[in-house]
DNA sequence: TGCCTTAGTTCCAAAATGAAACTGATGGAG
DNA sequence: CTCCATCAGTTTCATTTTGGAACTAAGGCA
């Protein structure tokens, strides 16, 4: 079976990761949270590349969980932000992070 | 930057992902969570190939999430289930799951 | 007229995934 | 004993995804 058709999964955390569980796509997110929204933003932030913050982006808004939104009129600008939908994984991401706080300790620190 | 790079990120979200944000690891410990343990019985649940299962449950119990345990001594055959440490996954599961549930309704039914 | 910013795109090599066949140890039916 | 079944993996190879870097587009500003 391929990750892709996991969206019409039984399982509602199979669908859950069908949109969110690509690498990258929920530390967008956590950025998100963290008040970050623009492109450039991003990618200083997490680290990833320009050509997969593009496509995340692109999947995140058609699945409705970040907005893209006109930011400035002079040179046409974009940036993204959390929706409803997109803020209801809060709970998640704050578990994740409780989760790794307590049993991920960090071993050598790095910039990114 | 490689997502194999994420392990000694400063993001404790990061962190978490580095060792259970691969595609199909948290499915697997969905499986746990549901009762399986054994190789077939993820193969059969989660739909992923044995080759890739293979890969996650090792890593997995490199991280000592899951524990690899002997359940035959006839044919020697070994099962994996959650130490304290993996159960500690199951709050995060479970917003996935309820954030599914509300926001990602079937559309198709798959038998995966 | 250039140069800067900022959101993307394009290109290509390297890595990960998916499908299917294969292995190895053992049990049990005949 | 012989052959088939079980079950946890491995191996192989084609396809897809990723990572890195350079490039484009649409203005602004000096």
């Amino acid at each position: 079976m391929k990750w892709n058709e996991l969206s019409d999964n039984w399982c509602p955390v199979a669908r859950t990761l069908s949109i969110v569980g690509d690498r990258w796509t929920l530390l967008i997110l956590r950025d998100c949270f963290l008040g970050l929204s623009r492109f450039e933003q991003f990618i200083e932030s997490s680290g990833m590349t320009r050509h997969i913050l593009a496509e995340r982006l692109k999947r995140l808004v058609e699945a409705g969980i970040l907005e893209r939104r006109q930011y400035s009129a002079g040179p046409k600008r974009y940036d993204y932000v959390l929706t409803e939908k997109g803020q209801e994984l809060a709970p998640a991401l704050m578990n994740l992070r409780d989760w790794g706080k307590k049993h991920m300790p960090v071993r050598r620190a790095t910039n990114a």
